[in-house]
RNA sequence: GGAGAAGUGGCCGAGUGGCCGAAGGCGCUCCCCUGCUAAGGGAGUAUCUGGUUUAUCCCGGAUCGAGGGUUCGAAUCCCUCCUUCUCCGCCA
């Protein structure tokens, strides 16, 4: 959520950054709507002064032992004229409310112009793609060796988009997140957390999942209390919202966590995309990174996490390349974001496996996740990034198809030897 | 799942209809005293938000687990829900 603030005092400005974006932002409609608060919350607030001066008369009235009952004639119509004040103004504060949340966070200056993701900018890249002396498979023929990966399988158990990994391949896959939580514990200055994988609305509300994208959710059936449950489609849900209503203590900053969890996605309106494997599916592991951190530090922290997404393709030995998304691809909440795309052989292309995203303090004001700035002694909004590090299923896919060897057997890459049990590779 | 108790500021804890955004204590910040340490004295110390300034100051509003209700007036009374604790039951 942007700043109010920012939109009473300098709309047009606010409104040309959200162009680039493509967003069109009724300036019109907003001003008019804030017009009528603030008479209508002016009046109000007047009356709510009135009833609360007159009620303290009242009692002091009365416990001297006067007559209140003029008193009582004084303030007989207030109670409704309070009442119908207190209700349009809620009403008006709904729909103001509304129109902000719907409004996507400003771009960094540094995000270059363009409409979709062929406007993206490669920044970087890293690794040689492996030259192969034979006709190279995809990650499915490859996973159907030994039923490695059973996808017949896991369509009888559920249905499409889900998978079932048996033996070496599952392995493998639980060798990756032991891989990627170690390194970033241990080298990168993590805490790791453990959180639930079903949160209720206010979290997603908190993150911005929710009102907005709730299409892509899976939401509980039942009853639980008076707010709704749904499974998480990213760790950024619960550790994120750890912060949520607190004001953390400024020595604490920065704070970096990492999470595995599972992932919960309905990808509702990607039907017949990558439907094939492994790529899109309703359950996939992550280690997501997270940082809380002050203003003026987000900027870099963008930068040094990306830079921890990468550090694991590079000690698995993955090509890769880091795009900057450009103004009409950046995500809703995010200020800047950078994709990892990893070499993918078998499609000849690079293929997203991280997004790494500095939301300045855009979650942080849904959440009032605050920290005191020694310096004035006030509060103000943390500054919060997140990023995968990485997709758990999507480098498995990534390893399977770069370690392929001409019988259809695969190379453990030597960065996980340790997490094998003296596995060297995965035999055909 | 059953029975009972409780949810108040950074923490502990008082407050059962008005003078309560809230006693007292701890913690923290600043000042004084002090050879050092320890102790002592004084002042300050919740959040969100409107108006005005837009750095303060000032004048308002809201918030005592959440949401409703009663009342001129609710931390306090009523209802619903959530959470925590104790005992019993069940259980990975």
């Amino acid at each position: 959520m942007l700043d109010i603030k920012l939109l009473r005092s300098d709309i047009d400005a606010v409104a040309k950054q959200l162009s680039r974006r493509g967003f069109e932002l009724d300036v019109a409609a907003f001003q008019s709507l804030e017009d009528q608060r603030k008479t209508l919350q002016m009046t109000t607030q007047e009356l709510q002064n009135e009833r609360n001066t007159s009620s303290k008369m009242i009692g002091k009235a009365k416990a001297s032992g006067e007559d209140i009952q003029p008193l009582l004639d004084e303030v007989a119509d207030l109670g409704e004229k309070l009442k119908a004040g207190e209700q349009q103004l809620s009403d008006l504060q709904a729909r103001i409310d509304e129109i902000v949340s719907g409004i996507p966070n400003i771009l960094n200056e540094s995000v270059p112009d363009g409409k979709s993701e062929e406007d993206n900018v490669e920044i970087r890249r890293w690794g040689e793609p492996a030259s192969f002396d034979f006709e190279v498979k995809d990650h499915v023929d490859l996973g159907a060796t030994n039923g490695w990966m059973d996808f017949e399988s896991a369509t009888k158990l559920t249905g499409s988009r889900f998978v079932v990994m048996r033996s070496a391949m599952a392995r493998m896959h639980r060798a990756l997140i032991q891989f990627m939580l170690d390194t970033h514990t241990t080298e990168h200055g993590y805490e790791e957390v453990y959180v639930p994988y079903i949160v209720n609305s206010d979290s997603l509300y908190g993150t911005g999942q929710l009102p907005k994208f709730a299409e892509d959710l899976f939401k509980l059936e039942g009853e639980f209390g008076d707010k709704d449950f749904y499974l998480i489609p990213t760790a950024e849900v619960p550790v994120t919202n750890l912060v949520r209503d607190e004001i953390v203590d400024a020595d604490k900053l920065p704070m970096q966590y990492t999470a595995h969890t599972p992932c919960f996605r309905s990808e509702a309106g990607s039907y017949g995309r990558d439907t094939r494997g492994l790529i899109r599916q309703h359950q996939f592991e992550k280690v997501e990174l997270l940082h809380f951190v002050k203003p003026e530090d987000s900027d870099d922290a963008l930068e040094r996490l990306t830079r921890h997404a990468e550090i694991i393709l590079e000690k698995l030995e993955l090509p890769y390349r880091t795009i900057v998304l450009c103004a009409g691809d950046t995500g809703f909440s995010s200020n800047k974001t950078y994709d990892i795309e990893v070499w993918v052989p078998a499609q000849e292309t690079f293929r997203e496996i991280s997004s790494c995203s500095n939301m300045k303090d855009f979650q942080a004001r849904r959440m009032q996740a605050r920290f005191r700035n020694p310096e004035t002694n006030k509060t103000e909004l943390l500054h919060t990034l997140n990023g995968s590090g990485l997709a758990v299923g999507r480098t498995l896919v990534a390893i399977v198809e770069n370690y392929q060897q001409a019988d259809g057997s695969i190379k453990v890459p030597e960065a996980l030897l340790p997490y094998m049990g003296g596995l060297t590779e995965l035999k055909a």
